[in-house]
DNA sequence: AACACGAGTTCCATAATATGGAACATATTC
DNA sequence: GAATATGTTCCATATTATGGAACTCGTGTT
């Protein structure tokens, strides 16, 4: 009881903080509320964030960190949906040879949970534990698409064909809600291109999306027409697996406005 | 990536053992992966465990921490359990004036993720965080005897009125999935009496479990009685809002021998 | 444009803190 | 009952985390 690690307690008490608290707190927030040195809570926080257990957003704010939103996935009531969804990765990692993602909603962004990394030579780099925005990658797009996730704030401009205007964005999102599949071409980085599919949990809600990303070259658009079917069917296979029973084609009055905002 | 906290580097790589191995570590075995100091593993664990990241078995075997699993619980798919068991927990909190629980099973010991205190002065401590052994816990009895958790090595004699012997234990939870309730008297702490019952989840598999807890004394014969009716209900209920569907009294053939025995 | 402000990060001297070896408990085995 | 195996506590040591201040970056204001 009081043989206690100092730095330990305190790094403790940050991730309490962001485990429970709703909405993902602020670098102040957390400051103020723990009471610690502002340098003191940087480096807490830079090194929680290199150990993978919390993960911060673009504007700084914190989250869970992959170590334990892969553990929260890879257990408990639906029984493993990383297992559930290896035998669909490992089939479109043979039909693709691309690297394919699998990825989970974390706040208001999407962090890739398992990979099976690219069969060629250049391929993307290992994404797992990487968040990104919603709006501007093919994962995200799932979500948005199909779940009851929101896009809150501005919309980043990552690239020059990021989607930035809402209105832009929910026309993107229609087509994507009409054959299944979203598309990030070249919208989070140059020359990146993206294929996303949502999987439906057995309640009907987007649990989880899965990808297959490679360069912009080899993935022209006749291809990405293919993946996107391929994709688009495993998710489907994948969600019948947890329980999803829903009729295709039926997609019925998916929530096209934001459910809600982040308290603003 | 260079302004890194030594210890939580090395606290964060345990739990990153603890996290993803899938049968419970040994305190040698994170000693020796690790490659730390005993000392050091120690004070490490024991400061981890302090905070709720880590909870340890009575034979020394770590599993994620209280903070950890409260976490995926309140989180994910199955859209916050302990929301959802609120009411209940609150109505029965009024009916019977004690302790009230909700657990899940952590390893092969039950860990208690929400609690509402008894409303006399002499009740029990706030058990949040805490594991027990399912063999000689209400909760704990619950998930033997209505999902596939199995006892694992010997069962331990915690009281007098524990039950050590498997024929006996599976007597008395034959009585359990006749009833639809769990009795535990005096078997975890002389003088403490508690009553489980189950909540399934979609899928059939019991997700959790509710417990009612107080002393001896005040929970005679016909109250046990009376609450075991209370509490089953209650569990069947939040399991109907979980979107469980079976036909009640019709509980058909829980397997009633362990289906797996851990790595032994 | 220039300025002031807010939010975070990095630097650095300081000492407080975590460290690991060894001694000390506590089970388990032969 | 000795011997082994597994963890915990102690304690001197210096390594390591700490917090104030300086610095950087981004945003809004006049």
């Amino acid at each position: 009881m009081g043989s206690n690690i100092q730095s330990i307690n305190r790094a403790a008490s940050i991730l309490a903080l962001i485990l429970e608290s709703e909405n993902s707190p602020s670098f102040t927030q957390i400051m103020e509320t723990t009471g610690l040195a502002r340098s003191t809570a940087s480096r807490l926080l830079a090194s929680l964030e290199d150990n993978h257990l919390v993960a911060r957003n673009e504007e700084n704010l914190y989250s869970a960190g992959p170590m334990i939103t892969r553990f929260s996935h890879s257990t408990g009531p639906e029984e493993d949906l990383i297992a559930q969804s290896q035998e669909a990765m490992e089939l479109l990692s043979q039909e693709t040879r691309e690297a394919i993602n699998l990825a989970i909603l974390v706040g208001d962004e999407v962090q890739q949970i398992s990979q099976l990394d690219s069969k060629y030579l250049m391929g993307n780099v290992n994404w797992v534990g990487l968040s990104v925005p919603t709006h501007c990658s093919a994962v995200g797009k799932a979500f948005l698409a199909f779940g009851n996730a929101a896009t809150t704030g501005r919309l980043k401009k990552r690239t020059a064909k990021s989607i930035t205007n809402r209105a832009a964005l929910e026309k993107d999102l229609k087509k994507v809600r009409a054959r299944g599949w979203a598309l990030s071409d070249s919208e989070l980085e140059v020359g990146l291109t993206a294929i996303g599919a949502p999987i439906f949990g057995a309640d009907g809600h987007v649990v989880a999306a899965l990808s297959v990303s490679g360069p912009t070259m080899r993935l022209n658009k006749d291809r990405v027409e293919v993946i996107g079917a391929l994709i688009a069917r495993q998710g489907s296979l994948i969600s019948q697996q947890l329980g999803y029973t829903a009729q295709h084609g039926t997609v019925k009055e998916h929530s096209t406005s934001d459910r809600k905002v982040g308290a603003a």
